[in-house]
DNA sequence: ACTACAATTTAAAGATTATTAAAATGATTG
DNA sequence: CAATCATTTTAATAATCTTTAAATTGTAGT
């Protein structure tokens, strides 16, 4: 993942609406939820839900499938993942982690 | 954490400069960096740097450390674990993940 | 074809954020 | 105490995001 990759997923996830879709998306599995469902959980306009989706989207952090009329989106959870990794590599220069004593998995929860 | 404190958090990161500045951080581990050895490091300017090491430091990312005339910026992993917990949080619902199989700590990479 | 439904697009207004250069703070050294 | 060093603050400009409401696309049912 590209230090500008990186940059758009955080800046998609770091508003509240975007954010509260995603997780609700990740909540979802690979089933996913259409705009209408996710519209009604979370109490959102169709306007500026679609606009948050697109950039989702956008980041690469979720997906669309179209299906009839309706659209599932689900969260892409290998960029998520991606994104953690990130954002933790290396951690206290990959010595034995001064924060966990873990040898390996530095600094993960 | 709560979405508010995670917004902020995640908006704080999305940004090339501070990106990089944290991850700098990260893996400086407990000792932490100076803004003058980060502005070299990472070619920044005194200022734009100090701007951001705030903004980074009031979302809670990082810690100040003063000795002398020099300021210690270190990371503060606790708060990269709660926001890494936040995101992948109930994932696949909480049953078994579809996604890496695991029957716990599903969706950790 | 006509109507209804699911979702997206557009354009304008409003709000937030980043950058720059200059000035200021506060702690050390000679 | 004057000079210097490390860092922060200020204020103005520039750039970027969000929201709103109205109009549009595309699909399904009658």
């Amino acid at each position: 993942m590209t230090p500008t990759q990186t940059v758009k997923a955080l800046a998609a996830l770091a508003h509240e609406t975007r954010l509260a879709v995603f997780r609700m998306l990740v909540q979802a599995g690979s089933g996913g939820q259409t705009p209408g469902g996710i519209a009604e959980a979370l109490a959102i306009a169709a306007s500026p839900l679609s606009f948050h989706l697109k950039e989702l989207t956008h980041a690469g952090l979720i997906a669309a499938r179209p299906d009839g009329r309706k659209i599932y989106y689900s969260a892409n959870f290998a960029a998520m993942n991606e994104l953690v990794t990130y954002l933790t590599e290396n951690c206290c220069g990959g010595v034995a982690c001064e924060v966990t004593g873990a040898a390996d998995a530095c600094c993960a929860p």
